[in-house]
DNA sequence: AAATCGGATTGGTTGCGATTGATCTTATGG
DNA sequence: CCATAAGATCAATCGCAACCAATCCGATTT
């Protein structure tokens, strides 16, 4: 029979198999009567290819082989397995930026906006934050809440009445869409939102509404803290 | 065959399958169908693609190419949340926004982000900032001067070690480029700025290097003050 | 003409079984 | 005693199908 370590009868079945990156390997209860070889030799070669990057592994979807090494990571992000290819400009900053920077950049940017809201903001805006903070409480579903979360936020954006602001949100936002969440959220198990939410988004609103910048500013800050609480760290 | 995850797939569907904004797209159980994939492989594109904003959906009325035009109907009958509008073209912005609203948003946000790169900045992020500091401060010609500031301003950006913060910094500035700065301008030959910014170039580049946030914070609103009181005479 | 009802359509959800890599247990041999 | 082989088991994922809930549409009724 053959000769060779487990890694190198693996790499050779791999190279001369014709399999491209991204292509599937057989799985391995079937690679160990192909190649004759025992499980635990096979998966000691798998692991060994593994560290060395050529290959990427998952449970329940199989062996595949890999491409370059940014590649790799970025499969491991998203769980998917395949090349960028977006079109969109910021869509790139959203594969780079991590849940974190993108927090980080919300508790730095939002506070100061909220802020300027409370300073500069019309008695029709400050109606139309009240509005939207009612419609953010009102929701039922987690992906409504979502949905109007943003607008709500966005909402104070518009009710600095500058344009500027507006749009320095607006670009955040969009990014904040595309951002590999990773595994935190999205198990869509009902957080239940323990409307410590509304709490926080009453305060926010009252403060801008009371024309209170400080105020608007910390409970910004607190309501960010606390969703940037939810999504890390707790468990 | 055709290649690429079922986001991919689904993109190129749409976008090569000439459907415009607002328009459906066929029921989820007719694309498994022409696109030849699974349902849980097309909904979790789907997922993928809302999430971004590129689609909206909705239980028994089908799924839609979101869009600026749709939103505002979608909001009306549903009430629903829908995708806010992407990002406006930077020049229209620059001709809405006033050199008030433009220093606001300024003294909104850049302090803000001074005091994170306090917070986050590397070493070599410290380096180039005091670099840019001292190209700044070297500058002869008032638009050398304005160029260098620029980069000053924008090395802190990058010392937050956060694309996101640089990603509005940028933003920010490629509008302030186009903002029509009327009577209060630059022609005006700048009275060999008087070195009032030197001082606070330093003190801004002082804080990021003692990582003390909060007086960079204080140090870049002090900075900018400076810059918005020699602009408008006046506060 | 307006209101109401029922079926058809459509996105959303759940449960089951199969597949597959990861891990544990037991047996074998040196 | 240790290493390996062999098998069982676990856990993650996927495909599939049925079912649910919101919506739409047309017929029927009033």
């Amino acid at each position: 029979m053959e000769e060779g370590s487990a890694q190198d009868r693996l790499r050779r079945f791999i190279e001369g198999g014709g399999y491209g990156v991204g292509d599937r390997l057989p799985p391995e209860r079937q690679l160990i009567a192909e190649l004759g070889m025992t499980r635990t030799a096979l998966r000691k070669g798998l692991e060994a290819l593994e560290r060395e990057g050529a290959i990427w592994r998952h449970v329940g979807k199989g062996t595949f082989v890999a491409g370059v090494a940014s590649e790799v990571a970025a499969m491991e992000d998203t769980g998917e397995a395949q090349p960028p290819a977006i079109p969109a400009p910021l869509m790139d900053l959203g594969r780079q930026i991590t849940p974190l920077r993108m927090m980080r950049a919300r508790l730095c940017i939002e506070p100061a906006i909220a802020r300027e809201a409370a300073a500069n903001a019309s008695t029709e805006a400050i109606t139309r934050v009240r509005l939207a903070m009612e419609r953010a409480n009102a929701a039922t579903s987690w992906r409504d809440y979502e949905a109007q979360d943003d607008l709500f936020h966005r909402a104070i954006a518009e009710a600095t009445d500058n344009p500027m602001l507006l749009a320095v949100f607006d670009q955040m936002n969009q990014v904040r869409r595309v951002v590999i969440w990773g595994n935190l959220e999205r198990e869509s198990a009902r957080p239940a939102h323990d409307h410590s939410s509304f709490g926080e988004h009453t305060a926010v609103t009252n403060a801008i509404a009371e024309r209170n910048p400080a105020a608007a500013y910390e409970e910004m800050r607190m309501h960010l803290r606390s969703v940037s609480r939810r999504l890390f760290d707790e468990e």
